[in-house]
DNA sequence: ATCCTAGCTTGGACATTGTCCAAGTCAAGA
DNA sequence: TCTTGACTTGGACAATGTCCAAGCTAGGAT
């Protein structure tokens, strides 16, 4: 991840030490965690860092692309740090676990000119759903 | 609409005036309202209804499989009328209008064995994201 | 090394969306 | 027509996110 700071500070943003914490929670765990779970970790190794801040970073990082948004459900949106690989996620219907997969192909191919009503069509998120092997074997 | 309140009663759902309207805001355009908008509609034909009545009957027909809950972003929940024809979204990025699209071919067969991680998987949710007509061309 | 200042952080108020509950109301079967 | 359990209501509450004025600080300028 200071490979994540390095890129960021080319690219004038200040480094501080919140940023740095948030930055670290991010890379730390390659899960997919709220922002206020994120919160919560920053606060371990930054007592007082305000979650305005985090809110405010985690903005900065969407906005920049080195940070996906992802809102399977309609509570809080997930932070997925991994945003330089292509995938898709795989949500368990029971205990609402994400998993990182990797579909074969390239989903727009699926969508013919016809069904593109004039958009210009930039991507697409496939969210699968099921159960994951604890759930299912209840 | 009155195919699918029949539907219903046979289920044994009690058939209030509150309900009916409900299902009627929802066959009425075919549009992926919130929950507010559902009510805003639904208090110009029956202005005592509530808010909580609301989100009950969506959550009952969603419940019911007679709606889809739309989560294209992580504000309000979209409520879908259109949950009997197997179908995806396209969302535009600019002013958040939603399309119905109808991909080609099975998303879950893009899915090799070796990316399910043991899951039971159920379904697949595809979000195409892109600029609508209207926005691509400002 | 020190200073300056634009940009960052903070805490708290506020907004939006959704859930819950006790009390009152009503659809539909008897 | 009566009865009753299911439904509805309004308001309190919860979860998540946004905004703002005041103070702080990273990092370039001196």
């Amino acid at each position: 991840m200071s490979d994540l700071l390095e890129r960021l500070r080319t690219r004038g943003w200040r480094l501080t030490s919140q940023r740095r914490v948030v930055a670290e929670v991010l890379d730390g765990e390659h899960v997919h965690l709220t922002a206020d779970e994120v919160h919560a970790r920053a606060v371990e190794r930054l007592p007082e860092i305000s979650r305005a801040t985090v809110y405010n970073t985690l903005g900065e990082l969407v906005g920049l692309g080195e940070v996906l948004e992802v809102a399977t459900d309609g509570r809080a949106k997930r932070y997925d740090p991994n945003a330089h690989h292509a995938h898709q996620h795989l949500v368990c219907s029971g205990c609402g676990a994400i998993r990182d997969v990797h579909p074969q192909g390239d989903p727009l191919d699926a969508l013919p000119a016809g069904e593109r009503f004039g958009f210009v069509i930039s991507g697409a998120e496939i969210t699968y759903r099921g159960l994951c092997p604890d759930c299912a074997g209840r």
